[in-house]
DNA sequence: TATGGACCTTCCCATCATGGTAAGGTCAAG
DNA sequence: CTTGACCTTACCATGATGGGAAGGTCCATA
């Protein structure tokens, strides 16, 4: 099948099947006369594989080391184990980091007016007049 | 000042410093017989303005609009909170996509033996074997 | 058979915020 | 006068993706 059609079967852009093939992600396609590229059942899966991964956040890179524990019969759980952790821990991360912004945000939204007046705590905030401690502040 | 003690008063980088002015963020800086760029108080105090709002996830065009609006004694504090409510509802969309990521992950790492077998049911699910539903699937 | 349209090819550029490096100018202290 | 810390501009890289141009292939239909 055509690039086209195993982009539709895959969800995966046929822009990113040349850019996963020039980066050396999956093997390079086999071409027909019309130098058109070919993608075969197995071709497919592993696209289809790739953008699962991707969908679940998987850098390049980690799905890179997941395609080859994918085709590895002597691999050991321990390690896509690992790997997954090791993820989960990095959006843990990213997580926490939006989170903070959210609450930090949530907390100036909800002391300012949002009327006519230009007096703002967000705008405020920002400008340095104060950290954002808790609401509570003066009560010690 | 020159720009690195700009950018140690302000946390931001001279590298960016340099970039806010190409992109015409902050107005260029005076210059040096030198050529060294020259910061005053005004100029430490917006390069402070932005690391906030970037420390807090706005993007270089919502920093563009929040500079004017800081810098407008007409602003309606209502536009700020518009801006800002408008950056909330991006950082839950964020937040809300990487929670699923992990639940799904931190899902499949407990059904993983984590052992020296090659059976595992991360690898499987990115294999396509399954959609990935809930624990209790057989209760319905 | 010719043409049109759907598909493919490669190549280059853009995003967003940031960092790195190179090649060179300025300045103050030793 | 040298050394070292600082500055300048200019170019390239990141990661994952998309856009577009210029041109080749293939099939159906007029």
């Amino acid at each position: 099948m055509q690039i086209g059609e195993a982009s539709r079967a895959t969800g995966v852009s046929a822009k990113m099947i040349r850019h996963y093939e020039s980066i050396g992600l999956i093997p390079a396609a086999d071409r027909r006369d019309s130098n058109y590229r070919d993608y075969g059942a197995e071709d497919v899966h592993r696209l289809g594989f790739i953008r699962r991964a991707r969908d679940l956040g998987f850098s390049i890179e980690e799905i890179r080391d997941l395609l080859r524990l994918w085709g590895d019969r002597k691999r050991s759980s321990r390690d896509v184990k690992a790997l997954t952790l090791a993820h989960v821990a990095e959006l843990d991360a990213k997580i926490a980091l939006l989170g903070e912004m959210r609450a930090t945000l949530s907390h100036l939204v909800q002391c300012c007016d949002g009327d006519n007046r230009p007096d703002c705590p967000i705008i405020e905030s920002l400008a340095g007049a104060a950290p954002i401690h808790s609401k509570h502040m003066h009560r010690h």
